[in-house]
DNA sequence: TATTAAGTGGGGTTG
DNA sequence: CAACCCCGCTTAATA
């Protein structure tokens, strides 16, 4: 990892249009090839670009020195005005991953094989089933009639809207039985509560244990 | 900004949980105390908080130490086994921020300003109109007919959706006469535009060079 | 390759 | 503070 102080300013173009006045910030590049420019606020760089890009430097007439970042529909460039260190600290190269739990997928597993916190009612129709309107988390079945479950840790009023959206789907290849739609989460938004009462939803509170619970 | 060289692994917790095992990184602590977490591949680090967070370092039984930086309802463990560098990079406190063009916000200005590119038949209703289902970004009206117009760059099926929200709201205002919807992109994908059709919801393509258009 | 949905999403704006 | 939505979102899974 290579990090650089530099007086500089910068131009982006692609997805959108960026420009960034002159500033003393750091710049950093990877072994990767990824770079990011930072200042010395926020976790977040100012501008960035991913492992794709190729790196070339070209001086103007003025003899000002421009690092250039070529991604395939994109590029930016960084206008060196001055620098004032430049360094390379050796990282692992080996990718000790990071390792991710409680994840939405993880609800979805532990719901899957904890049928028991939704009631007795209900039988295992399946993970992340496909329907007309993409898959669903979880399809339940209350007898006969269909129940589209959509899962989230926090749930929004946009968790009603998806879980309506697959009701919808669900009723083209569900005849003659009564297709109703599901929230579970572990945040359940006032909103989201008020829009699905509204509308018919269910709402399950996921306990806070859910791990602890067997 | 602060850049440290360490043997460690790190434990977050928080929104979400995640746990990382023992490689040389470069742990990076800015002024405002925001802190991330760097391997050598990827502009994003693999840990990070925001600059609400506050920092103590702690010594274990075993001597070991570890940097905890604790945030509202997050935190973050670093456990450190090894420092290698740590050095300060002064950089300009003085925030020169970050100028962004050709974002949605000024597809919407530039639409609001030349309705022509819709047709001749409609009147201008207004922009970041309060509905029941949250602001639509352009209101149109065909004759006495409201038409909600969803303003995207990159137009995915999510659009079509969003639109249908605005026009099933506005239906509750507007009585006895026809609300419609319409998506509005510069880049329209497939699966927009067949859902769209589907839904009844209009199509419209921005043209590549607006900035240039009068 | 394109599409879809999740993310420790972040960040800003509005009520 | 919650809700809402854009972002150069990024990233991972999936068809």
């Amino acid at each position: 990892m290579r990090v650089i102080t530099a007086l500089c300013s910068a131009i982006y173009a692609g997805r959108g249009n960026t420009t960034l006045g002159e500033a003393v910030r750091a710049i950093i590049i990877k072994d990767d090839g990824s770079i990011s420019l930072h200042n010395d606020v926020s976790n977040k760089p100012l501008n960035y670009m991913g492992s794709g890009c190729i790196f070339s430097e070209s001086v103007q007439e003025d003899s000002s020195v421009v690092w250039v970042f070529d991604g395939r529909k994109e590029n930016l460039q960084i206008f060196i005005t001055e620098i004032f260190t430049d360094i390379d600290i050796p990282l692992d190269k080996g990718i000790v991953g990071l390792e991710r739990d409680g994840t939405e997928n993880h609800l979805q597993e532990w719901l899957s094989e904890n049928l028991h916190v939704f009631g007795d009612q209900y039988t295992f129709g399946g993970r992340e089933v496909p329907t007309g309107a993409g898959p669903v988390d979880i399809l339940l079945f209350n007898g006969e009639n269909p129940v589209a479950v959509e899962v989230k840790r926090v749930a929004t009023p946009n968790a009603v809207y998806q879980a309506l959206r697959y009701v919808d789907a669900l009723k083209e290849s569900y005849e003659d039985v009564n297709v109703t739609g599901m929230v579970a989460a572990l945040d359940l938004r006032p909103a989201m509560v008020a829009l699905a009462a509204k509308r018919g939803v269910q709402v399950l509170q996921i306990p806070n244990d859910w791990r602890g619970l067997v």
